[in-house]
DNA sequence: TTGAAAGCGCTAACAT
DNA sequence: ATGTTAGCGCTTTCAA
């Protein structure tokens, strides 16, 4: 039974409750003699303090929040997600702190788990996926004073938010790189449409791929809205006045635009001649009826990184890291 | 600021904070006049109990923990993981508890996370994969009185574990019943290599095929290792005795199993002559080269009945139910 | 170096 | 119906 407390293990040892807090905390102010006869009390009686206790009387949860969101299947149903959640955990348990995990459900009339969690300070800091940052969010973390890293860049204008996120600029330009060594010409982008304001990772990846092209004095071709590969070179024809052929290659921002065309194009043996290319790996790229070309991510690495990062918030450390920018790189 | 204690209300309201701590827990012997007043100034001062403290009073942690495998990719990159997961989460809300999740780390030299949150008695009650429930766990979950209930059948052999599992041997009825109407008769399961025991769920699936097939006066073909399609037929000549054709269907026990034989036939014309199956739903599956059949399996409602039972368990109520067998049926 | 005592925020007898 | 008081298990002054 671990029912044993503090004043338990005082007792066998014949010594003030306070005494065994001092050696539970490290405090220099004992003697090895003392400390030696207590720890061997514990090991014996596998005494383990009360972590409520403990959290009750230094005002902390020694729980991190993740907050996850069930709409972004892209982040949820794929390896970007336990990849992701590997890092954190690592440096997470390292720091002896536990993982809470949530959704951002909303409960008919209550408040929100977010809120409950933030609320009711049942964590000492919270990792969340930019999608999940809105204006309401954002209030309630800076008035409870709740640390937090986005995990994805943040739309959000607000100053002082850290947030770690694949350099997506960076990988647009890579991926368009490799599809011009591999001796394409005509890439097109296909960005999908944007509702409302344009997700910050798709204006990164625009931006990267229209980089490279420039570069290469080639024009870059995005198409936001499109139902068929003839709609892809429709647009093509009508903006650079080119003839209208098919493109060599097509950079599908998301893996959702990607199964699209994929579905589109079921059994058109035109998909045959197009290379193929699209973001973050996908267990599955590799028993689809067409080759997927793909940057890779080091997720693992992004965990690490905003759990890290949220710790330096937490332990109000002097100089925390400003927002990280992980770099991807381009499989053979 | 959320720094308002149960003492700050009291005197604000001019009573006592047993008062106070009446209204939280909605004890009948107070006034509605108090009551109300006192509600009132909560609501002012938007004022919230400290969950620890009164964690610390009740000796709860208003907790429940999810333990899952990462190396258990079948239930963890699909959407078998967060389907559960969802269903959990909503009785979980439901009962204002929250979800602590963890992977089963093992801590060089330290204990793993499992280890310290039943140790350290960080949740009132735990779910775990059966993959995880190894003797080691059961001993430490029961030394501590840890309620838990499994999520897939257990293959321990201890009486009195709660668990909540598809019904595979149903489930893999109804998938023969549906080759059988498609006019198939020599249809093979691919069962996969057992290292040591056969799983549980693997073993479910085999019988409930057997059993199928024996209604139909035909026999059964469990292939265990295979590398490619001419060994499928290999063993079912030598085994029945007929010429060696293809089978007509091959049911995949597992979806890495069915993955590994899209990969040997990759571009293998026999591969379209034959009717693939397997279980549960993937969400790649209608951009295989290949079609494949499969069984719908309510994991939502698995996620609830798991959380259900895990609460009657942790509430000590009279008479928890058994042990729970989700059905599944077959899609179309 | 160690002990005594107060306190973290809340609940729960026991009084009144 | 409400107040008083003593914990829950731990940390942390302040004394000794």
């Amino acid at each position: 039974m671990s029912k044993l407390t503090i004043q338990n293990i005082a007792d066998l040892a014949g010594v003030n409750k306070a005494t065994v807090s001092r050696v539970l905390n490290g405090n220099k102010n004992i003697s090895e003699k003392t400390r030696l006869k207590i720890e061997k009390i514990m090991k014996e009686h596998n005494y383990v303090p009360n972590s409520i206790a403990r959290g009750l009387a230094f005002n902390k949860t020694f729980t991190v929040g993740f907050c996850f969101d069930y709409t972004d299947k892209k982040a949820f149903a794929n390896p970007f997600f336990y990849k992701v959640l590997q890092g954190i955990e690592d440096v997470i348990y390292d720091n002896e702190y536990l993982l809470l995990m949530m959704s951002d459900h909303d409960k008919k009339g209550g408040k929100s788990t977010f809120e409950r969690i933030v609320v009711e300070h049942r964590v000492d800091g919270l990792l969340l996926p930019d999608t999940l940052l809105n204006q309401a969010n954002y209030e309630l973390l800076i008035e409870h004073e709740m640390p937090f890293v986005i995990i994805g860049e943040h739309s959000l204008q607000q100053e002082g938010i850290r947030w770690v996120d694949v350099d997506n600029v960076q990988a647009a330009g890579i991926l368009t790189e490799r599809l011009l060594a591999l001796g394409h010409r005509s890439i097109v982008m296909y960005a999908g449409a944007a509702d409302g304001r344009r997700d910050k990772f798709i204006a990164d990846r625009m931006e990267g791929y229209r980089a490279v092209m420039g570069q290469h004095g080639l024009e870059a071709h995005i198409v936001e809205q499109a139902d068929s590969l003839a709609t892809l070179r429709a647009f093509e024809g009508g903006e650079a006045g080119n003839n209208g052929h098919n493109p060599e290659a097509v950079i599908c921002c998301t893996h959702e635009l990607l199964f699209e065309m994929l579905d589109w194009e079921h059994g058109n043996p035109m998909l045959k001649e197009i290379s193929l290319a699209t973001f973050d790996d996908y267990p599955m790229f590799r028993h689809l009826k067409h080759p997927v070309h793909y940057v890779e991510i080091d997720l693992e690495m992004m965990g690490k990184q905003a759990a890290g990062l949220l710790f330096s918030l937490i332990n109000k450390e002097a100089n925390p890291a400003q927002s990280i920018r992980i770099p991807t790189s381009i499989v053979n």
